[in-house]
DNA sequence: TATTACCCTATAGATTTAATAGGAATTACA
DNA sequence: TGTAATTCCTATTAAATCTATAGGGTAATA
């Protein structure tokens, strides 16, 4: 399943990539446009700040922005920092490779050598999609 | 993230479909070659059984053995009876579909659009991997 | 200088997953 | 016919993760 965080985050990144301008959009109006659960895209917002894909501005008339092209943005990174890695299980990950300890020996393992074919088959999705292809 | 259920059935399927003939293997051998917890894996291999996959003895003598050829089963059912819908999000599920309660118009739904490629690619790699393919 | 709005941490509640417990039912075999 | 072996089944617990909320802190701007 996807994770609320990863879908609202992909929503707000939408809405953002939407905006005629990139003039500062207040959180509670992302929240409200997209029927999100205001403190916790707080959250969101915030990690996707912290992570390149966003700006923002405080005080009065603040609020977060797009400070990348709509183009640049991979869903691969979107979704790597919003819902984490990208395989299955972390012995086919490409970022995040690690061991199984239930598992002597990768090279025979059934789960390994499909779960391969999967993460390769969702990260030709990812790398081929970015945000400008979902707005379009 | 795969569910370790999951990670077991495919075990445990891979590890009886690889018996040189399909004479019942008892649980507690299956776990023991596998490391699985044995209790855990008496509930996994119930639903495999219910679902069709395997048949089961009873009694002294008794165990689980697969009652379909590896080339007949395809990682689809394996995958909807183990780790549930293959898709990521219930609005763009073959055999679960859910409308989102959030989302007013799948139709110009970004999270929609890109979850629909992922369950295709998805599907792709599922319905073109038998068990066969894996013990190969 | 008041206000607006982001920043940040902690925590509680809900849900799901993983594992365990204990016994009932069935079978093989001596 | 009795006994050991093995699956069958339900309920429960323990752990982890996810979702959401609370509450205030801090910076920027009109």
């Amino acid at each position: 399943m996807l994770s609320k965080k990863t879908k609202y985050g992909l929503k707000a990144l939408t809405f953002l990539a939407s905006q005629p301008d990139r003039e500062p959009v207040q959180i509670a109006e992302v929240a409200k446009q997209e029927n999100i659960s205001q403190k916790f895209l707080e959250s969101i917002l915030l990690t996707l700040r912290r992570n390149g894909f966003l700006g923002s501005k405080k005080g009065k008339g603040g609020g977060y922005y797009l400070i990348k092209e709509p183009e640049a943005i991979q869903m691969t990174s979107v979704m790597r920092v919003l819902e984490g890695p990208i395989a299955m299980v972390p012995c086919v990950s490409l970022n995040f490779y690690e061991k199984c300890d239930d598992c002597p020996d990768e090279g025979i393992c059934t789960v390994n050598k499909l779960m391969l074919k999967v993460r390769d088959a969702n990260l030709e999705v990812y790398r081929n999609t970015t945000l400008q292809d979902l707005i379009a």
